[in-house]
DNA sequence: CTAGGGCTTCGAGCGCGCTCGAACGCAAGC
DNA sequence: GCTTGCGTTCGAGCGCGCTCGAAGCCCTAG
């Protein structure tokens, strides 16, 4: 998914300390920077994303993107800035189905705001649910990381609890992998 | 995915603002509790997964288990350690492709000790950069639903720079969404 | 005049991680 | 004896989000 790099400069960008709140957003795509129009290509460019999935997109039905004298797709500034919205919504993992949903509701009126508030408010919660489930993970991996050694030095008790698949091998290792059984593709 | 479950209900089980530390790894399905031995159904139950997955991890070489004189599968408590930490570096997003290379390094030996601390170090970074990408699209969340008037009351000045899709609908919308192309399932 | 590059559409293909169906075996309970 | 239920193997299928290839048009540079 080439939309990562997108996240990844602005991450680089920012330096890995930075305050990381909502001024960083700004700087994020500044939607400021959107000129009238512009074509497939700067558009890929600017979101990071290939104009592959560009078309994609609009196939979805995500953006409506008007055409030029020579059938060349024209972008404006109200696509670009939905783009920049759809790209960070992908990135932070809400599903396709969801965004043409949610985008069906803004092509609807604003009789459908409380709806779409709720949808974001949902997706914020999940986010927080997988951070957190990231920090666990994080921390399970520091204290496999610990045992092995990492920065503690060496010969540490090693009674695995955030470990499992290889408590420092024992004498009777290796046992080898299976002999060929049908396999999963393991090349 | 249901391998979720076992890291939500670990967070359940946590309460939401719990210290979130290394002490609270032990908690997740602390492999004291392991038994001898267990049927399919018992590990399926025990990770959250189902059978089939089990089968499937199976078949791609990441454990391997013995059978009872029916053909059933029996696992020992070392296979089930090895599925614990093997579930959990999925649920980080750890690729089934590394996991299998991580574990022909262990079955390979004491040796490949050092490669493998890499490939865990690595992982852990890639985990960090995920939270902060998260963290990230969440403060962009935040920051919409607030423009939104999630909290702010009504009529907040929409210059929208974390929005994008839809500055609160302006008089010309509602644009249907395009008579219809060949469009990418949207039903 | 020609070659190259970038755009268009359409539909097919892919990598991932499961997930399921079919056809079968065995053991316990009614 | 037969059903129910849980297990087995093997291979196919699926949902997601792209990603690509083919065939063709237009513009510009050499």
């Amino acid at each position: 998914m080439a939309t990562d790099d997108l996240m990844t400069r602005a991450l680089e960008t920012l330096g890995d300390d930075a305050p990381l709140s909502v001024e960083a957003i700004h700087s994020l795509t500044d939607p400021a920077d959107v000129p009238e129009s512009m074509t497939i290509a700067e558009v890929a460019d600017l979101l990071d994303i290939s104009p592959h999935t560009l078309r994609y997109y609009e196939r979805a039905g995500l953006v409506e993107v008007a055409r030029d004298d020579h059938g060349h797709r024209v972008y404006d500034a109200e696509a670009v800035r939905r783009l920049v919205f759809l790209t960070r919504m992908r990135l932070s993992g809400m599903p396709m189905r969801d965004l043409q949903h949610y985008i069906s509701l803004v092509d609807a009126g604003k009789e459908t705001v409380s709806e779409r508030l709720d949808m974001l408010l949902e997706h914020r919660d999940t986010i927080r649910r997988r951070i957190r489930e990231l920090t666990l993970s994080l921390a399970a991996t520091e204290y496999k990381i610990a045992t092995y050694g990492g920065s503690t030095g060496p010969d540490v008790q090693t009674f695995d609890l955030a470990a499992g698949a290889d408590r420092t091998p024992l004498p009777h290792e290796p046992s080898r992998p299976s002999p060929g059984r049908s396999e999963v593709s393991r090349k």
